[in-house]
RNA sequence: GGCGACAUAGCCAAGUGGUAAGGCAUGGGUCUGCAAAACCCUGAUUCCCCGGUUCAAAUCCGGGUGUCGCCUCCA
């Protein structure tokens, strides 16, 4: 497989460092507020990565964090911790706004049919970790206490900017209105692995450390809880592009200075999801969620096609132009696949060539998009209908946009609104054969205006909620 | 100021030197009591601009322009 890494900018043949195995990280959410369509297009786009991993026969273990403590400094610094502002804002305790946002987070997950990494670790369980670390950090030389937070020195580094070519003159410190310069850092680009004293007094939760009572720093988290649970060596370290840097930078530079070698091979970053205003944030407002696109009347698996239309590595343009054209899209694909029956004999050599063309695409790093194409490919084909189905549902491993129904189909046993419809169904199939227009059509529009979607086809009349 | 990504029809988009995939929308047709669905047909003398290399460039090189991101909160 051929897969773009950060580290080197080029498009690589991806090399497990056991083969046969992949160890995945993927950098999970901040629960301080719910994740907009903008984050979980990188949930997606990752989803999908592991899923074609999975499907061309590795084995992989991808772990996630969660992050609910650190890191979490509100938008430009106006004193207060993300994660205790959610508290306050909605009377709860931080541990309870962490609960109820990761629970926000799995359940947008499940709507995009992501499938949930093999583990999770909230932050704040790993605290042991982050110390052991960081004193290992400590011993090595690599860090050093002042103003009573410890910090990583990043002058000990051969090579701090692994992903571009930055001079440390040039970084811009405090770019940001109202991010005040840390004068206890002895270079620029320094940063904190343990916080005993902070800006934010209040902090609601503390652990007790060797340095004092304090917090860890805002990139340890990733890197033990990677560690731990994935070894010293990883192979795939997926994000969002604006993690690059520092985060990631940071990352590399605290992981290989403990481990005392190379640590992670592959960088895989998602670009940004935009709208009119340029990115999409929480701290912009305004921002998109699940569930409002679900009110608006979107089925969110709209949304997942509408990421793998494009490319992970190009900035994708949200607007509801271009949602509408990928649900009427996504509406017609589903139903041509329902069209189709369960008769014929599945000749795998006949549908040999459709998988390998779309593993093809999957494999040139990720090109979802004319992935896609192999679908309609598929239902042109001189291929009989248990074929189309067949590969149709090997794809649908990988894309996940649940094209065979599955889930609508078992979620939804024939209750008493289902009867109800049938029997207006039926009567309106009387009114037709006495050509008794007016009945028919009134019966029609009374469907319609209670969503459901009525069809006279050559093989009899359909229905579906629309 | 520094670093990086992107730029193809109304929209989403493929394409990595050989003469512009696919999808949605539009228009026309078949079918139909009508509608819907389905199916068939219909689109860029041209790929942000200007130079260069080549028999040949959307694709390579040089120089611009524009949009977006990062430079310690961010997916």
């Amino acid at each position: 497989m051929q897969l773009y890494n950060t580290l080197g900018q080029t498009k690589q043949e991806f090399v497990p460092h056991e083969q046969g195995k992949v160890k995945m990280y993927t950098c999970g959410p901040t629960v301080y507020h719910y994740a907009h369509i903008g984050n979980l297009r990188t949930y997606i786009m990752e989803d999908v990565l592991e899923k074609q991993l999975r499907f061309i026969g590795y084995d992989v273990t991808r772990a996630m964090n969660i992050t609910d403590v650190g890191h979490l400094s509100s938008d430009g610094d106006t004193g207060e911790d993300k994660m205790l502002a959610g508290a306050k804002r909605e009377h709860k305790t931080v541990l309870e706004i962490a609960k109820f946002y990761t629970d926000a987070f799995f359940d947008d997950c499940d709507k995009l049919n992501i499938k949930r990494p093999d583990i999770i670790e909230p932050a704040t369980g790993c605290i042991d970790s982050f110390i052991e670390m960081i004193s290992v950090l400590l011993d090595k030389g690599y860090a050093y206490i002042a103003g009573g937070n410890v910090y990583f020195d990043t002058s000990k580094l051969d090579c701090y900017y692994v992903f571009g070519n930055q001079n440390e003159e040039d970084l811009a410190v405090g770019v940001r209105e109202s991010v005040e310069e840390d004068l206890n850092k002895r270079n620029k680009a320094d940063f904190v692995l343990w916080f005993t004293k902070s800006k934010f007094e209040d902090q609601e939760l503390k652990w007790d450390s060797p340095w004092g009572s304090g917090y860890p720093g805002w990139h340890i988290e990733c890197s033990a809880i990677s560690i731990k649970n994935l070894g010293e060596y990883l192979d795939i370290h997926c994000g969002g592009v604006d993690n690059a840097f520092p985060h990631h930078t940071n990352e590399i530079a605290q992981s290989e200075a403990y481990l005392g070698h190379p640590w992670c091979k592959y960088w895989f970053h998602v670009l940004h999801l935009n709208d009119a205003r340029g990115k999409m944030s929480k701290s912009k407002g305004g921002f998109l969620t699940v569930s409002l696109l679900e009110e608006k009347g979107y089925n969110p698996l709209v949304y997942r096609m509408f990421c793998l239309q494009s490319h992970y590595r190009k900035p994708l343009t949200f607007s509801f132009e271009s949602l509408d054209n990928t649900a009427k899209a996504y509406g017609k694909l589903i139903n041509r696949i329902s069209a189709l029956s369960e008769s014929g004999e599945v000749s795998v050599e006949r549908c040999k060539p459709y998988i390998d063309s779309f593993n093809e695409a999957m494999n040139n790093d990720l090109n979802t998009a004319q992935a896609i194409t192999v679908l309609y490919d598929v239902l042109k084909a001189e291929l009989n209908d248990a074929e189309k189905r067949y590969i149709i549902g090997e794809l649908d491993r990988v894309l996940s946009l649940s094209l065979l129904g599955g889930a609508d189909e078992s979620g939804a046993p024939v209750d008493g609104e289902d009867a109800e419809i049938e029997a207006l169904i039926e009567k309106r199939t009387k009114a037709r054969m006495e050509k008794d227009w007016a009945t028919a059509d009134a019966i029609r529009d009374e469907l319609n205006a209670r969503n459901i979607i009525v069809e006279d086809t050559p093989q009899g009349i359909k229905w579906r909620r629309g």
